[in-house]
DNA sequence: GAGGAGAGGGCAATCGTTTGTCTGCAACAA
DNA sequence: TTGTTGCAGACAAACGATTGCCCTCTCCTC
């Protein structure tokens, strides 16, 4: 199999702990000896276990992290930039869809925990608190929450604040004009679905705008929900003149629906989104949207989490991140009275 | 710290070994001492560290996937597949994200071969063929490479059938009664690229159709690529009734950009794209598009590493799976002759 | 009652590192 | 000469599992 320090400590006539020393810099070693033991582990093509390593320093330099399905674009964008900040942290990142089913997720918590994982990231609405508690409380692995996920005061949690975004999007609306706006949006048991829908409802009432029943639909967050909400809004009625919608992958979803009915948009029905996700541009028309930080969303969440590794902290905090309107063209503005 | 196996020996009165041999049912033990043990393990939490196992049987249960970005979504795709493929067969998935750059592929290929992952998946089209060879040919480290990536007698390769997949499309686009018709696609370097625009040609004959070269537009195989391909193609001196792009993100660029140019499509511009995207019937209108197989891919892949991983092989071999039309809305029936 | 067979389980080496402690040596001061 | 001090490096004990080999009973058979 491949060369071991042993190798290279005969081979540079030294001993392992000389050739520990030079390859972690961690203890002068006289240059000479350095070089001898450099070269030593290249012609060996010496590739230190981290396996064994890890079994002594207790810490293995990586991190899990459990997330509902990367197949969410919002999640893939997030997924992406916590890889991203994990390489520049040194970190190395066990991917876990969870797909919604409390055994995978349980069977993969256990997994983690075998494997040592220095901590969880978790992303999933899916979830059961006493599950994790029991997995990760009895032994001490930290644990950061983005988004949606269990809660608790052992864990830290990272999200965006939804009900602002939301007020953002329907107050724009408002301001283009619009006086019949309809919501579709997630299950209301989910964190960010309730949030936004509560920022939704006070962004009506500050502009003194009625909230119509029929055009308060729940649905679920992925492609086919935004389909059957935006069927079930078409069906009411009386047409709202916007809607807002829980989030990019609903709107792509919804905005399909509407135009295969031949309604256009923003013509007869403007929509804005949630989340910016990296199509939304490209949809037709671009869709205006609210911009959720997911990159520095990432870079907090594992700020934390290593800031959490090194010195274990007992309560977990809160960090809210503020989301942004972005314009685009998916909402028409209406005549001036 | 947790609980380690002599923890557990200890309080259930037994040797290490037999808490080994009941955790792993690798020899019999008397139903009274397994009991005692399995309440030991349970009272205590404990959890064995795949660390240490991993040293002593060296192996350790999990996989390296090295791709471009999971942003693009056929990937996206991909991987969730690949993932689930792993879980089902007991693996972990370490994903890296090589964004394209040489040297995050290099510093992930040295991690993982330090992490003492079993295998490494690759489907990146950047890559390094030497770099490749040095790193994981020396150590014996099975790879499969999937879509794009390095090739060499040492791995396996899985690909779907591209050629076979862009001839369905254009076949499809002239039994629709095309007959000028455009290609917009990927950097010809890439195989993929190169396969289709091939498939394409080979299509284009066989139906005696000509080729116009200012139809023909090489660009990149993301969103961008296909909204400046469609650019230019708009900007040439007569449009094509049809055109077939490289891929589903291209295609949603392509669309958009021309359904901005105010040519609707499909009334006066037929499409249909590559990969069948989970987000391709959700375009406006549904994109007709060629399948690619991402489970069957996914399967092949792992199954095809687990076999590499339990009996090394000397030469590598070729997997090619068969694409399919999927027929939406996106092109239009031309009036015969 | 000796010998054999099988059942149940323990000993201890090993996997490849890290790291606290110790050693040998040279230089220097008193 | 004798003590100190620093420098460079070696020894060996962990880390937490796995597993080949051995041991001790008990029961049977002749």
């Amino acid at each position: 199999m491949s060369a071991t320090i042993k190798d290279v400590a005969l081979l540079a006539g030294v001993s392992t702990t000389t050739v520990s020393h030079v390859l972690n810099k961690t203890r002068f070693v006289a240059p000479a000896t350095r070089e001898r033991v450099l070269k030593a582990a290249n012609e060996l093509h010496y590739a230190p276990s981290a396996v064994a390593r890890s079994l002594k320093v207790k810490t293995t330099k990586s991190l899990g992290m459990l997330v509902t399905t990367t197949l969410n674009p919002f999640f893939a964008e997030v997924v992406k930039e916590v890889e991203r900040q994990c390489y520049q942290q040194g970190y190395t990142l066990v991917l876990c869809n969870t797909d919604g089913e409390l055994e995978k997720t349980n069977a993969y918590l256990m997994m983690l925990a075998q494997k040592r994982v220095d901590g969880i990231l978790v992303m999933c609405s899916e979830y059961d608190d006493s599950l994790f508690s029991a997995v990760i409380g009895k032994r001490d692995l930290p644990m950061v929450v983005m988004d949606w996920g269990p809660s608790g005061d052992y864990v830290d949690r990272i999200q965006d604040n939804s009900v602002k975004g939301a007020h953002l999007a329907v107050q724009h609306l408002v301001e283009q004009g619009h006086e019949a706006i309809a919501y579709i949006g997630g299950p209301l048991e989910k964190l960010p679905a309730r949030q936004r829908y509560d920022g939704f409802l006070e962004a009506m009432h500050e502009a003194g705008l009625p909230v119509v029943p029929e055009w308060i639909i729940e649905s679920n967050f992925e492609f086919e929900g935004g389909k059957l909400g935006m069927r079930r809004l078409l069906a009411s009625p009386a047409l709202p003149s916007a809607v807002f919608i829980g989030n990019d992958a609903m709107a792509m979803g919804a905005m399909s629906e509407a135009q295969l009915s031949g309604v256009s948009i923003p013509e007869t029905l403007s929509v804005v989104g949630y989340d910016n996700c990296f199509y939304s541009a490209y949809l037709t028309p671009p869709l205006t949207t609210i911009d959720q930080p997911k990159r520095r969303l990432a870079e907090q969440a594992v700020a934390s989490m290593i800031e959490r590794i090194d010195n274990p902290r007992q309560n977990g905090r809160l960090i809210m991140l503020e989301p942004d309107l972005v314009i685009r063209s998916s909402v028409k503005t209406m005549a001036r009275c």
